[in-house]
DNA sequence: ATGACTGGAGTTTCCAGA
């Protein structure tokens, strides 16, 4: 079973980056960040086999997943923040295949530091953690992926010195995603490749900052103990980075063992 | 040379991204 998760930065410029990964990769699952549109027409990807599901909205964030597998019980935004703000709607989008579940998340970027947007990042990230204990158990077969626009840890940034306190990378926010991790989640990256230094998923557009690998980890998937047992290979995708009008993110790829009834 | 990017909205320049 393999997963993978994409900021594309906008569905429409990259439609057919969309396409040639889901042929070449052959995903169970996609997830999808920062579509920004209302609607995807899900014609081209039944072609391919694949469901689409997606939340979205005029010009910015929106998150998608495109599935083998039919989805049931689809959840969009959660209680606690979409009453609050409708945006929510367009950060997460999740359903249930057997007795897995899966999500696709967009974080708030949070810019500028200490901001009311910088707290409601924040705070978007312990509601999360909220929702996780209302609905699951750690025990259940859970897979958050997307864009949490935090790096976890001094070895995610390409310059930990220059980066502290910036949009990020700052103590508070990596302190929130410590906390959402605590409630049972294992960060799948770090899983297979523990002491590697310098795996981003995200570089800048400007300062040739790809080509430097001036980047940071953004972008991950996290997932429950049963499936961390399961877990076989994770990497970044750089050739999709490097084709010509890339996105700003790479994808990430997570391959598992194939889940089995129980 | 002291800059340098991309996408969307919507009309010529601003906002957001991270």
């Amino acid at each position: 079973m393999r997963v993978i998760t994409w900021n594309v930065n906008s569905y429409n410029i990259r439609k057919l980056q969309i396409e040639n990964l889901l042929v070449e990769k052959n995903p169970d699952f996609l997830l999808l960040q920062e579509t920004k549109v209302e609607r995807i027409s899900p014609e081209a990807f039944i072609k391919l086999g694949f469901y689409t599901y997606h939340a979205g909205g005029r010009g910015r964030n929106g998150v998608a997943i495109l599935s083998k597998h039919a989805l049931d019980d689809v959840k969009i935004g959660f209680q606690g923040l979409d009453e609050e703000d409708p945006q929510a709607r367009e950060r997460i989008i999740g359903g249930r295949w057997k007795d897995l579940w899966i999500f696709s998340i967009y974080v708030p970027n949070g810019s500028p530091v200490n901001s009311d947007y910088f707290f409601y990042k924040i705070q978007f990230i312990y509601k999360l953690r909220e929702f996780l204990e209302r609905h699951f158990t750690s025990q259940d077969r859970i897979i958050l992926g997307g864009d949490f626009n935090v790096a976890p840890e001094p070895e995610d940034v390409f310059d930990p010195q220059l980066l502290e306190g910036q949009v990020c990378f700052h103590e508070r926010e990596r302190k929130a995603l410590k906390t959402l991790l605590q409630w049972g989640l294992f960060d799948t990256l770090r899983i297979k490749h523990p002491e590697k230094r310098g795996i981003f998923t995200w570089w800048d557009y400007q300062f040739s900052a790809f080509k430097r690998n001036l980047g940071m980890r953004l972008d991950h998937i996290f997932v429950t103990y049963p499936l961390s047992k399961i877990l076989l290979e994770v990497k970044v995708d750089l050739k999709t980075r490097a084709l010509p009008k890339p996105s700003d993110h790479a994808p990430l790829i997570a391959d598992f063992e194939d889940i089995t009834d129980r």
